[in-house]
DNA sequence: TCCTCGTCTGTAAACGTTTGCATCCCTGGG
DNA sequence: CCCAGGGATGCAAACGTTTACAGACGAGGA
């Protein structure tokens, strides 16, 4: 206990001057003379002295601290979201206080906890979580709060137009000449209701409508939202009467399975079969695959960004990001 | 701030006892008579009391909160690792407090910030950081600290035998038949001192030698920890004079590469082409590749149980981890 | 009867900041 | 020369807990 970290009596006595003057001088405070305030600065160095974080978030009321919830499944978007979240506050100075759900049924735990999880934070970041608050966010959760990809009321949310982007991604595919485009859809989860699987079907659909081809249910097969999943849905739709000559997924891990399964099928991609992903996973461009871009860590910067101008008061407002189509070897002309 | 919440003050007037016997009660403290303990716990329950965290944590000295620190680059394996840690705090009462490093030099970042992140943190998990600390770690940080993937003098280690992991892995293809054995190798990085990449070639050396058979510098090639890499290591590889029945690839990662150049250059895998990796990739199994399984999230969980028992004053210990090989379909006998 | 001991409870002093308020001093205008 | 005004500083009261210490009380032994 003897050679404990120095506290702001030390530096105060040590530089000559009051508690006071010491809290305003090194958190650049108006009324502060340029010579005392320098002298501050310079004891407070030598003595390395750095302000004991619970005492001062208790006096001040400010955490400066954010909570981020985090889905556990669905490894790859969280976790690249993530990383952008941080890195912007580590920079503000703010620290990240994690909230990881580990399966969807998770939510409502979360729910139950969240009066103690806000009490510790300024603010607050939802990534993907669908943890379904009812009525206005910021006064549940009695804080800012920003979702990335998903919408909430009261929330400033960081989204994609998932309807819009999957139906680029299937036009992609009508240009290149196809005509029987298969749908790997990521089911519904239990327990978690999210809009996006419906949107992408919707965006799907759009794409066949206006190029007047029909929506033939014998053309779609549920995925699975996963790798395994997209390669069972394949070999359903490579039963069907009249076989797809390209696929959309609705991820891009559903897609690996689908290459994975077209090969075991004998059929070459992009030669016999054109295959579309959704995401742009960290593996994609290595194995080539064409899909729709979600700049996930961008997403994470601005929801950062934005859950900070919150907590400086100014009002909330949502972000629809671009998701560009990134061309790749797994699509080509109808053959 | 007429609504606020309520203070331990509320629950001692409410129930007729002191502050005192308020705090005692809540935290199951002896001395407190029984029915006392019940009226005051009824009382907090009726008004919803929930102690200030940070007022508790200045006037106790303890944070209930654990620092985690993990790196962005290299996705996969902190992540996992992280939620299985997350599952095991959530469930004890601690905070995680995140710490991400954007790339390696950031481990100066760290490591020039780390006296105020230990500050607010009661013990640290050090995910695969290599932050090189000089001395012991555990004096340094001034914190128990708990080291995942890397070993740590001073911390207790979870770690593997990567040496013994990887001679296994080859000796699997020696079984086979294998003779000719290229290495998918995975560079050092600037900046990030890990031994892991020399223990696996030495693995891979053993294993060879133990067979007799003759270590070619001609059969390396490095894959640079990514799949594009992958893909670059096995073009050369197979431009050698002789080119190899067999790849060990250094990490999962990479063998996606490889198994995606080996369809390329018109080699079928296994049959021209048997290729193992390292880790047990998400991924991993439905693309069925074969590998030595990395039990991540278990480790994860180890290290967040160990990090507990160390603040309990307990001595440190190391866990090894088993490695088993997970024997897919990218490995067959030699054709 | 008196003393001791153990249980239960309350009082008040930390914990290390932030911040409202009072004070002092100096400058410039009348 | 006096006074107003504002910059610079200090004093002390929060902030909401935990905890050392002391006191009250009842039971049991000498």
């Amino acid at each position: 206990m003897a050679n404990s970290r120095p506290t702001i009596k030390d530096i105060a006595r040590e530089a000559g001057v009051s508690v006071a003057t010491v809290s305003r001088a090194l958190r650049d405070l108006p009324y502060v003379a340029s010579d005392t305030r320098s002298r501050v600065v310079e004891v407070a160095a030598e003595l390395e002295y750095e302000a004991h974080p619970q005492a001062s978030r208790l006096a001040s009321g400010r955490t400066w601290t954010i909570g981020v919830v985090a889905p556990q499944f669905g490894t790859w978007f969280p976790f690249r979201a993530l990383g952008g979240i941080n890195s912007v506050f580590a920079k503000a100075g703010y620290d990240v206080l994690l909230s990881m759900m580990t399966d969807p049924g998770d939510r409502l735990r979360f729910l139950r906890d969240a009066r103690s999880f806000c009490r510790r934070v300024d603010g607050i970041v939802l990534i993907d979580t669908f943890v379904g608050v009812e009525g206005n966010a910021a006064t549940f959760f009695d804080r800012p709060v920003v979702a990335v990809g998903e919408r909430l009321e009261g929330a400033s949310s960081i989204t994609i137009d998932n309807r819009l982007a999957a139906r680029c991604a299937v036009e992609h595919l009508i240009e290149l000449g196809h005509r029987r485009i298969g749908l790997v859809a990521g089911p519904h989860l239990p327990d978690l209701p999210t809009p996006v699987p419906d949107e992408r079907r919707r965006g799907y659909e759009d794409a066949l409508r206006a190029s007047g081809l029909s929506v033939d249910p014998a053309l779609e097969a549920s995925g699975d939202w996963t790798a395994a999943g997209g390669a069972a849905a394949l070999s359903a739709l490579l039963d069907c009467y009249e076989p797809p000559t390209a696929v959309f997924c609705m991820s891009d891990e559903m897609a690996f399975g689908v290459l994975r399964a077209a090969g075991r099928h004998g059929l070459s991609v992009p030669g016999d079969l054109s295959v579309i992903g959704f995401d742009d996973h960290d593996l994609a461009e290595a194995l080539g695959l064409t899909t729709m871009r979600q700049a996930v860590d961008e997403m994470g910067i601005r929801a950062a960004a934005t859950v900070m101008t919150l907590i400086d008061g100014e009002p909330a407002a949502d972000f629809t990001w671009d998701v560009p189509l990134m061309v790749r070897e797994t699509t080509a002309p109808v053959g």
